[in-house]
DNA sequence: CCCCTTGATGTCAACGCTTTCATTACTATT
DNA sequence: AATAGTAATGAAAGCGTTGACATCAAGGGG
């Protein structure tokens, strides 16, 4: 059996009031009980009991996250600025998977709210109306990160300017000599971020006189297999292929791209040039290295993990719950060619 | 404030102790009162607390995982098989990384036993004896995912059979036709893997009267650059370049080696062909697809979680603490060539 | 008609901690 | 010397559950 603290007040003579006193107010004990304390602490091997903390002091200092999977490609990189900042404030984080369910992202509030989570970060789907009673529920500060909210329920929410980002790529494409760009945009039924990818790209064809095209555009939900498809489609639609450059809402799916082009003989950049979205570590792994649009998950994490930290407690004022924008970032690699003037 | 069970007891006219035994013993409880009961909840949208559970029943239905960096491209595999598993079992888990240091690994062993979790799953580093201590201390079941123990305490390990994998790999390309096969093995001062794989290859080679030759071998700790910068040192061992196959100890490493071959103009599987280790989900989709060892993660992961939930409450008997290999399986696909005759 | 089961429910003491409030022994202030 | 602070500590009441035990009504066997 695990030392609880009354073992520890006992071996130390003193009420399990000043033991926990040492724990959390230190300045309030006496500098030599305080020895005798941590020493009897030391010997037994005391590890405080989390939950019981937890319940009587009505917080755990844990915060949830939840996330629509483990397996996108992007959440390690979240995870760890996510760990990081909680890590420096003592906190703790309890994971939940929705598996891309919406009925299990609105348990997941409950769930971890039965852990006493002192808030909690909502990851990449779009927030609904449908999350307000939930939401008004939870009694608990929520964040949103890589997404935004569409509910009554103010939120704040830490991502990219997604518009601006894709309206970026276009133009670094044109910049470099094209003109005929097509793109693989994201689609979701839960997931605004597609809609903005595609609405930034059509605003920079707009804006460079471009005229859009249909034929150019195809949807995938931001996986590997939907790229490879969506490219599929794509080659389809335009026997006589003349595309140059292709932007994509993911760089999951600029992979499946670039690998349904290898397998028609197409080669990136030579033949077609293909710009990615997220800068996962892996896009400056494979051959050719991707260029793509650094989102700064592990700094959004933090962030996130930080207003969180300041908001448990206490309303937050309105003008602290609104939209963080963090700044992207295009990242120059290989796979895209400037067209020979 | 959100509603307790006692709130819900005196909403149904029932007592607290009833309220608990429809949620945990419901067929003790009349089918009327139960109505009435779930009701109630339902209409002050009751949520158990965790905490207070886990403090009463002394048990907090969470397993513990400690990896030793969330960014390990293995990690999201592995957590699946954990999480669906887990899920089945009706437990959370709770999450620590490491970082990779052995302070942190210690120290996770507390800290997860703070929060009474019911068991603990530790991965991929090895267990030596200065883990005995913490082992004896926490009292509760733990198993190792992907890697073995040294330590004194028995501990039961989920893995495949890493010598017999890469004496596959090493097979496969002697029957490919090559002969003057390389090795990109794992070093890392707590970690054996690197050591049994890199034994497998010695075995292959001495199975097929092929010399080892310490020419062909270099070392990394698992991870892109570490595979890039081998390759490089590879390269400069012998300038007259003679290797027609490689294998390495990961798939980031086969990544890492193949950039490198690139950048020094030299492709995959023309020049040289390239076998990874873990099968990835990126190991398909890159060019040219990837030649791999597929551990099976997410097997590992449930098979490790079912340990667990058998083993808690009793002690696990001898039998029961062993080496459960799971099976390894080599995929076929684009980055070994199989030499001419 | 009484006693014993049985099933359904209630009572209450934990669980291991934090926190308020009370107590004690000093020290500084008048 | 009396009073008021102040610093260090202790006693005890929760926190929201669970689970052992007690209670009670209804039904069955003798």
């Amino acid at each position: 059996m695990r030392a609880t603290i009354r073992d520890v007040a006992k071996a130390a003579g003193v009420s399990t009031a000043t033991v926990s006193r040492v724990l959390n107010k230190p300045d309030m004990v006496d500098p030599e009980t305080m020895e005798r304390v941590r020493a009897a602490m030391e010997r037994m091997a005391y590890q405080p009991s989390a939950i019981a903390r937890g319940l009587s002091a009505k917080r755990s200092d844990t915060l949830g996250l939840i996330v629509p999977g483990i397996t996108d490609f992007f959440f390690n990189e979240l995870y760890k600025g996510i760990d990081r900042a909680s890590q420096q404030n003592g906190m703790k984080v309890l994971l939940y998977d929705s598996e891309h369910s919406r009925e299990r992202a609105l348990d997941g509030f409950s769930i971890l709210g039965g852990y006493q989570v002192s808030g909690i970060i909502f990851t990449s789907k779009l927030v609904t109306e449908d999350y307000d009673p939930i939401l008004q529920r939870v009694g608990i500060p929520v964040v949103l990160t890589l997404t935004q909210s569409e509910a009554r329920t103010p939120l704040p929410s830490f991502r990219i300017d997604e518009v601006r980002a894709m309206f970026d790529v276009v133009a670094y494409l044109v910049t470099r000599g094209h003109q005929r760009i097509g793109m693989i945009a994201g689609r979701q039924w839960d997931d605004k971020t597609g809609e903005l990818r595609l609405e930034g790209y059509r605003k920079g064809l707009r804006h460079f006189g471009i005229e859009y095209n249909e034929e150019l555009v195809e949807y995938g939900q931001y996986r590997f297999d939907d790229g490879y498809q969506a490219m599929q489609r794509l080659l389809e639609k335009q026997p006589n292929f003349h595309m140059t450059a292709l932007c994509t809402a993911s760089d999951e799916m600029a992979l499946g791209a670039i690998r349904c082009l290898n397998d028609n003989g197409l080669h990136v950049p030579e033949d077609i040039s293909v710009v990615g979205f997220d800068d996962l570590p892996l896009a400056r792994m494979i051959t050719p290295r991707l260029t793509t649009v650094a989102q700064p998950f592990a700094e959004i994490g933090e962030a996130a993990v930080s207003w969180l930290v300041r908001a448990v407690g206490r309303e937050p004022s309105p003008s602290e719950i609104g939209d963080y924008l963090l700044p992207h970032r295009l990242v120059e690699r290989e796979s895209v060619r400037a067209l020979g003037s």
